[in-house]
RNA sequence: GGUCCCUUCGUCUAGGGGUUAGGACGCAAGAUUUUCAUUCUUGAAACAGGGGUUCGAUUCCCCUAGGGACUGCCA
């Protein structure tokens, strides 16, 4: 397949257009993945050469999510490295030289239509039930350095008419290239249209030429993306030949998209908000004051977002579902990675969850819903009942979160009484005899699950009464529903004089 | 429309010329349980269609259909 070379150097490059989306944390992973398994380098490159779509603070928010996910960085604009900078607005006077060389080569040339001409035609075209294409059938009709003279042509630079350098795609070129995980793709050149390279709106490069001079003096070895560049990769593949860098061309993987859980196409933003599941890693407030909801926020935990993502489009071939990230890594190969688009699956999303919040100890667990108390307004005096009540209720739940609703009566008194309960098991003998029950609790001097249990059991046996009604009345009576762990555990951790007041209460309240 | 890519249970996927087509999520049933969950067991559930090649095709080839991406002075 492909040769494995000695240093491997990977980079991500994310537009500061926006907040990462869970597609592009994806890459990054693959990328990050890649590079650790072949013990090369992870780079990030900040590809902001859009000045009318920048945002502010989107390229903090990328730093932010890879950090939170400890995704580490190698080289990049915060980590520095031998081909600083990292920033593509920085690198401006490169991308120029190299811009020109084209032009004095012959695979490029100058354009002087304006963006209101081509869309001109563009409409014309679309009139005309035709498409039109800025290539080889057309250039010589629209206003560049290869239709007009030379005087014509020296006369616009020097007035300063604004130009745009275009790529002077071959014809008839077969171009193939093989993909690691698509294998042999090829193209016709005669299919393609001359890209811009250099804008003349804000005087910087478009993504292809950054790209390309980029990755070739970055040393990158492989170039591995979404799926949604693979129609570029002939005008990239004749740019490394324009340039003469075809035997250091890095090698090519075209990862899956990530598709809607339902519908058609590709996941988007507001299939979170439809759907109640994060697309970004962080919460993202955009500047009109749009809030999107993120992983960490939603209480997923970063290895599981990592363990999620990395099976979305590749798995190791075993039944082996569950990685950290270190174990990824070593399994991980772009040869495994699959060649169709993943549907997001939410509710797996959730499981994936549920087994790292599994896995946890009690004292993280616990060390996590403290926050969550606190807010409820429980203050916390002894952590440890804390981690016994959390390890009660972990396998419940699928976030840190949701913990409250399954355990908030061992903090606080039920507020009402689950009334589907109430009719079914408080029945008309259940007051008087929870008065028994009362006195026996009372007397208990040795307050622990065990012995209450069997005092119970014993007292319901020796008045005939149902066991599983006097049961579920209790419970009631004490956490307001008929969910939670196991009664007599309750009852030992809550205590003798709570119990015994919220049985005297639900009695009073219920008759 | 054009170019390119893709196609195994509802979803993520394993497999690969001869298999009872395997696993996971979700779903259903049963068992356990004082409740709800958990857990355990079981079940329903797939090779898009048509042609080839072959003794044999879900697997290889072709066509069709469906899906996706791209088609910007966006990345």
């Amino acid at each position: 397949m492909y040769q494995q070379k000695n240093n491997v150097r990977v980079r991500f490059a994310p537009s500061p257009t926006g907040p990462l989306h869970i597609g592009g944390v994806r890459t990054a992973l693959f990328n990050y993945l890649f590079a650790k398994k072949h013990g090369g380098k992870f780079i990030l490159r900040i590809e902001d050469t859009d000045s009318a779509r920048f945002v502010s603070g989107a390229e903090e928010y990328i730093n932010e999510s890879l950090k939170w996910l400890d995704l580490t960085i190698d080289e990049g604009v915060v980590e520095g490295g031998a081909f600083a900078p990292y920033r593509q607005s920085q690198r401006k006077d490169i991308y120029k030289k190299y811009a020109d060389l084209l032009i004095e080569k012959g695979w490029a040339y100058y354009a002087f239509d304006t963006p209101d001409e081509l869309n001109a035609l563009r409409e014309q075209y679309e009139a005309e039930k035709k498409t039109f294409a800025y290539d080889n059938s057309t250039r010589l009709l629209l206003n560049n350095s290869l239709s007009l003279n030379n005087d014509e042509i020296q006369v616009r630079i020097a007035s300063g008419v604004p130009y745009v350098i275009r790529f002077k795609m071959p014809e008839n070129v077969t171009v193939n290239i093989n993909d690691m995980v698509r294998g042999e793709v090829s193209f016709n050149t005669s299919t393609l249209d001359d890209k811009v390279l250099y804008k003349s709106a804000d005087q910087l490069p478009t993504y292809h030429l950054a790209n390309i001079v980029d990755d070739h003096l970055m040393e990158i070895t492989h170039v591995i993306r979404g799926e949604e560049w693979l129609p570029s990769v002939p005008l990239h593949a004749m740019l490394y030949r324009a340039y003469g860098w075809e035997d250091t061309m890095p090698q090519f993987a075209h990862l899956p998209l990530i598709l809607k859980p339902n519908g058609k196409g590709k996941l988007s933003k507001r299939d979170g908000d439809k759907e109640g599941f994060p697309v970004f890693p962080l919460q993202y407030t955009s500047s009109e004051g749009e809030t999107s909801a993120g992983y960490r926020e939603s209480g997923y935990f970063p290895e599981a977002v990592i363990n999620l993502l990395a099976l979305l489009g590749w798995n190791p071939g075993t039944e082996q579902e569950i990685f950290t990230c270190d174990e990824l890594a070593n399994l991980f190969t772009i040869e495994r990675v699959n060649k169709s688009g993943a549907r997001f699956d939410p509710e797996k999303a959730r499981w994936f969850n549920h087994q790292y919040l599994k896995a946890k100890s009690n004292s993280e667990l616990a060390a996590l819903f403290v926050p969550v108390l606190n807010e409820k307004g429980v203050s916390v005096a002894d952590i440890s009942t804390v981690e016994r009540i959390v390890g009660l209720i972990k396998e419940r739940v699928n976030f840190v979160a949701e913990m409250w609703e399954q355990c908030h009566f061992f903090f606080v008194a039920p507020e009402g009484y689950d009334e589907k309960v109430v009719k079914k098991h408080w029945k008309e003998m259940i007051p008087p005899f929870m008065q028994t029950v009362v006195a026996t609790l009372q007397m208990q001097n040795h307050w622990e699950a065990n012995t209450l249990k069997t005092s119970v059991s014993e007292l319901i046996t020796a008045n005939g009464q149902s066991f599983g009604t006097v049961m579920n009345a209790l419970r009631l009576s004490l956490t307001g529903g008929s969910f939670g762990p196991d009664l007599f555990t309750i009852i030992e951790i809550i205590g003798k004089d709570e119990t015994v007041r919220r049985i005297n209460r639900a009695t009073g309240e219920l008759s």
